[in-house]
DNA sequence: GTCTATAATATGATAGAC
DNA sequence: GTCTATCATATTATAGAC
């Protein structure tokens, strides 16, 4: 018989992802991974036997099944591109707070651990929203090659606002990036309407 | 009467610098610092006495040595806007070495050491880069605040082109951003010629 | 200025009680 | 499932010889 969770699995989850995204994989100690999610370090390890490298592998598998229902879905529709790309603006606006959270595959990303445990997810991730964004474009008819090309731009600006708004202690980038996303994919100036 | 220095002041630094842009600062262990280096830590320690910190702060002065160097002074002149670009473009080229070395403005970033001894340094290098490129966009007749909007999105490409470059494991992403830097800032397409 | 040796602490991880 | 207690190791940092 078992102890009832302290923690819910969705909860857990995202406070480690928390963590992560704030400190990176180094700077993720365990003490701090366990002051941030209430539970001791034995009973993290009890849940994540592969220790610190499982938590920050099934962190990233969230932050994949979170990519997938709240960006790569809401791409490919229904509604008209312009709304879609409104709702993934707002879905990211939420997830980034503002632009006061920093991005896991980028806080992952190690140039020492190129073909470490997360290189593989953090290519994948990217992979996937540049193809989203640009099947979008090529939807309203934009040719697959400049459409691929706006896809990689708006997520470097989406990755470039998170680290400026963090380097500069302002959400002003992110903000930019989010009311420029609709015509870096589109390439139109959206409608006031 | 001292022993002959191993490591000139500056090959020290550049050693110091490539390893925090790789692995942060919470990564960068004093044990690879010094591996780095080739100096064992109690030498790092003589070099530096406030540790750490004061190894990552006299990296960041370096770096904002260089970037006043390579980056704010191209682009003050002499010659045309697009000749100032290319010097700059090719100094990034070289100094991200294609985009295979990540940002220390990126890795030494934390959301947890908001009011930490780096953020004023960093803060103080965008506001430079952005500045710089701005005036130089006014300098071609851009308004001045589109033109610190278009700064603002160069430096934001250019972070997240690091990003996704790392993420991706291809520069490809960083190569796009140089070949579009002068379009970013001037506005037009760069003549052929 | 650099080194070896060492101290104090923090870290990732495990054992075993409840 | 969670905890306290503990281990082995790595970490930051210092002392003192050369």
């Amino acid at each position: 018989m078992s102890r009832p969770r302290l923690i819910t699995e969705d909860d857990l989850l995202a406070r480690l992802a928390r963590v992560f995204s704030e400190v990176g994989f180094e700077g993720a100690s365990l003490s701090l991974l366990a002051k941030a999610t209430g539970l001791q370090k034995a009973s993290l390890y009890h849940r994540f036997p592969g220790g610190k490298t499982q938590m920050a592998e099934e962190v990233l598998a969230t932050t994949g099944a979170w990519l997938e229902a709240h960006i790569l879905n809401p791409l490919r529709g229904p509604g008209t591109p312009a709304e879609r790309l409104a709702i993934v603006a707002s879905n990211l606006d939420a997830f980034y707070q503002g632009g006061a959270r920093a991005c896991l595959l980028n806080m992952l990303s190690s140039p020492r651990i190129e073909d470490g445990p997360f290189a593989s997810a953090i290519r994948t991730a990217f992979a996937a929203l540049i193809t989203a964004l640009a099947d979008l474009a090529v939807e309203t008819g934009v040719s697959p090659e400049p459409a691929r090309a706006r896809a990689e731009r708006a997520v470097m600006l989406l990755q470039g606002s998170l680290v400026l708004s963090r380097g500069t202690g302002s959400t002003g980038p992110f903000r930019a990036f989010l009311s420029a996303l609709p015509e870096e994919i589109l390439g139109t100036t959206p409608s006031m309407a």
